[in-house]
DNA sequence: CTCCAGGGATGAT
DNA sequence: ATCATCCATGGA
């Protein structure tokens, strides 16, 4: 087994933090796929211990790819997890307040992923009004119907679909996976990805606005998960994705007792008071809030 | 049982 | 621009 130097750290938080949903804890390790490839990793200390090699074993069509090198995945494994990013440098150009320092001092070692496009997009598609339980499991289930199937360390994980695969399917079948009223966006949106009306990969050049519309105007999308997209698959780091968490961190802890504070007056907050790291900062109050409790839906009536 | 979830599309003020 | 309603599903 392979290893590399990862500090600054923390697997299990990044894993767990709502940004990917198929990755499975079993024991120490977490097995998973990055891309196609099927993948093991194991933190222990400040180094990340991974194994990636794997074959298919269920008669479908071998990858035409070939399986990459030590060298190669540890590469691949690094750059998923982001471990170029300069945290400390990050976390120190947060605002200085306390909910800040508190979701800070709470997710310390969490990074932001850099996800496969359409997987990130399908994903946060069926995201709407779900839980992240719920959406593991559309997830799994997709990839369980659809995707490609491999072993690694005995254990079975599958590959996100492509979005052509997702397009010659039904929304019959997608429905087959619990994704009700979302399957019919999914294949929407799976369809303009498969005939190239939509090209994923060339908007990675577009500035922000133009990127925010191109997802936006896709079935599914609107400002919320074409922020996530942004955020997770795009790099653009200062996305701040506002979902029903992120508005009660903010209502509660940035605008306490004010009546009306319209959605348009939390963007432009954000905006301008989280700035270049806002993504980073968004991510640590999405978690700590998740996760760190105090922060619930039920919080404002439970006794203090 | 009820409540709510990493929302979006549509239509009415 | 802000607001109301509907959309499916299942964990807590």
């Amino acid at each position: 087994m392979k290893s590399i130097a990862a500090p600054d750290f923390d697997l299990e938080k990044t894993l767990d933090s709502g940004q990917v949903f198929h990755w499975q804890k079993i024991g120490p390790a977490f097995y998973g796929t990055i891309g196609d490839l099927p993948v093991s990793v194991t933190q222990s200390g400040t180094r990340l211990q991974f194994t990636g090699a794997g074959s298919n074993l269920d008669g479908l069509k071998p990858s035409r790819l070939r399986r990459p090198d030590e060298m190669e995945l540890a590469k691949i494994v690094a750059r998923y997890f982001a471990l170029d990013h300069p945290l400390g440098e990050i976390c120190a150009a947060f605002p200085k307040d306390e909910a800040m320092a508190a979701a800070r001092q709470f997710c310390a070692g969490l990074r932001l992923i850099r996800q496969p496009k359409w997987e990130c997009l399908a994903t946060f598609i069926c995201s709407s009004m779900k839980q992240v339980a719920h959406i593991r499991q559309m997830s799994q289930a997709l990839r369980e119907r659809f995707g490609a199937r491999h072993e690694i360390d005995g254990h079975v994980v599958y590959s996100f679909p492509s979005a052509e695969r997702i397009a010659a399917s039904s929304e019959k079948e997608l429905r087959a996976c619990a994704l009700g009223y979302r399957a019919k966006n999914l294949l929407a949106t799976a369809r303009s990805v498969a005939n190239g009306s939509a090209n994923l990969e060339a908007w990675s050049d577009l500035p922000d606005d133009v990127l925010r519309a191109e997802l936006c105007a896709l079935p599914g999308v609107g400002p919320k998960v074409a922020n996530c997209v942004m955020l997770f698959a795009y790099e653009r780091l200062r996305a701040f994705p506002i979902d029903v968490w992120i508005e009660r961190v903010l209502r509660q802890r940035y605008f306490p007792r004010k009546r009306k504070v319209t959605a348009q007056q939390l963007r432009a907050f954000c905006e301008s008071y989280f700035g270049e790291q806002g993504g980073y900062a968004q991510q640590y109050l999405f978690h700590h809030a998740r996760r760190g409790g105090g922060a619930g839906p039920r919080a404002a009536h439970k006794g203090r």
